[in-house]
DNA sequence: TTTCCTTACGCCTATCGTAAGCATA
DNA sequence: TATGCTTACGATAGGCGTAAGGAAA
């Protein structure tokens, strides 16, 4: 015979009534039970808990002490049953996300803020990873989900895109090009660039070679490098011109420009989020479904 | 079907062993109990917290989050037991101690410390009380158990003496017998006497009649006062004479010096432990004997 | 095929209800 | 006598074991 809830529970109750056919009552039985499961309670206490024979009933120090804490221990049940509850509607708990740089002036926020205030009893934990590096995360499961640029697909991965943003021309301030509005992309051609590092910024050396493809030609790469704030610095440093997306503005590094292509075709720099599909559980449901919305709202203002 | 701390105990135990068959051959019972009682568990907390079909088995997040609920509320349960437990061996709970001044030079602060030490997880609430509102709040229940002078038998109560102390007569260090070791009681009838407060210190005035008694004589009572350092005060002012027990000549009051009695029949004042035969409990059954144990050892002494 | 969990079904323990006994006020 | 808890005993629900079924590796 084992301690269990249930003759916490009648315990509780009698040591709050002082008298077992009252209590009985109250819980929706006889007497005789009640008498049997606080017996086997005193059994398991190895002390009797209740002064018998003189009336009215009374508790015994071991009783007293008993009573108090039964309180506490079942609250203590009822808060556990309560916070899995939680976790199993994805509203409590942990999530790891990882987000690259360029999510950082408008999406990212947008997201955390949203989903924090919907989902104030997850603890998140955010780490900036290039995506090359999330993909692997991914893998490992040291990130739950990543803010970043589409991947080839990977048959583990989902992703679903969140932003679409046109692509832009950075160019030294004193460029001869700088009074211009747009820009063409033969003209572009003759220019030397600055261009992302094939490995850890694959997305946009891929784009770049992309945007030249529609006039049949290719880039004059003079440098690459990896994080969008060096390659921005390389331009003001008159070394080149780069592409960039529209959000990268928002860094409004001095003595870059940015100016519009005329494309045949527009081409869109797109940001995505991407988990494994095994590790689909409630919170990080809520938290895709969190970004898809901000996403949905977010889609008409950058259009 | 209620949350039964039997449910819980299975449940750390699978999501340890991530096996059913392993886990139930720890539980000493066979798989398809176990697994029933984890679908139950599942049942009341409103969601998975295991993801089958796909071996190995894993936690779901609600599962990883019960897992290190459980193992709390598990050991919380056990503490409670224990509580309960050590409050049946009186080993844990409260004590109010009411004590007289008279005990404070010996007896009190020895049996104190050897309960102290015996049961560290008794809290104490001691109070300084004269014998008669000792006896109140007895009946009240504001004290547990009281040192106090013994009280003419009352039904409720149980008494036992601690400590015998000889009397001896306090008296100014200038006064004419100063030199002797001991007085004749016939010299001490002639002499002007404090005495205590009928009230509040009635045992002293009842040895005083009942020393005098023993010659036929009575004393020339010039003033009366409720406690013992406002008596030798009195004494030291040189208006009269005191009986006083031995442990008094601790309180060593400047001016006033001790002499022994020249008795017919010796006269021991008594300190006795007083408490309501009702309210016997283990804390208090606890105290009571070690009380008497530090009793036993002090009578010797004192002897 | 082997491993592992679930479903199905019967046993049996242990909880619960009814009825009688016994102690206190 | 009335009230209240325990003891005795029969009913029954629910936990557990055995055996069979079905899905994953």
């Amino acid at each position: 015979m084992n301690l269990e809830l249930r003759h916490l529970r009648y315990f509780v109750v009698l040591a709050e009534e002082l008298n077992f056919a009252r209590a009985a009552r109250r819980l929706h039985m006889t007497q005789p039970p009640l008498s049997q499961q606080i017996m086997q309670l005193e059994d398991q206490m190895g002390t009797p808990l209740f002064i018998r024979g003189r009336r009215p009933l009374r508790l015994t120090d071991a009783g007293s002490e008993l009573l108090v804490q039964s309180k506490r221990l079942l609250e203590h049940a009822d808060n556990v049953v309560l916070s899995t509850k939680q976790a199993g509607r994805g509203e409590r708990g942990n999530l790891t996300i990882a987000f690259i740089t360029g999510s950082l002036p408008y999406l990212f926020p947008a997201i955390i803020n949203r989903y924090t205030s919907k989902f104030p009893n997850v603890n998140l934990n955010l780490k900036e990873l290039v995506s090359p590096f999330q993909r692997d995360a991914l893998h490992t499961g040291s990130i739950d989900v990543g803010i970043m640029r589409p991947l080839q697909d990977e048959p583990n991965f989902e992703t679903r895109i969140l932003l679409k943003e046109r692509m832009l021309v950075a160019l030294p301030a004193n460029h001869r090009y700088a009074q211009r509005q747009a820009i063409e992309l033969e003209e572009l051609a003759q220019e030397p660039f600055v261009s992302f590092d094939r490995k850890e910024a694959n997305y946009f050396d891929v784009i770049t070679t992309r945007i030249f493809g529609q006039i049949g030609s290719s880039p004059k790469i003079v440098q690459t490098a990896s994080q969008m704030y060096t390659v921005l610095a390389t331009v003001a440093a008159g070394m080149g011109l780069t592409f960039v997306p529209e959000s990268a503005k928002a860094l409004s590094f001095p003595g870059v420009i940015f100016r519009e292509i005329a494309f045949a075709t527009p081409i869109y720099a797109e940001l995505a989020l991407g988990w494994r599909r095994e590790r689909v559980q409630p919170v990080l449901t809520n938290f895709i479904n969190t970004a898809l919305e901000v996403s949905e709202e977010m889609l008409p203002i950058t259009k």
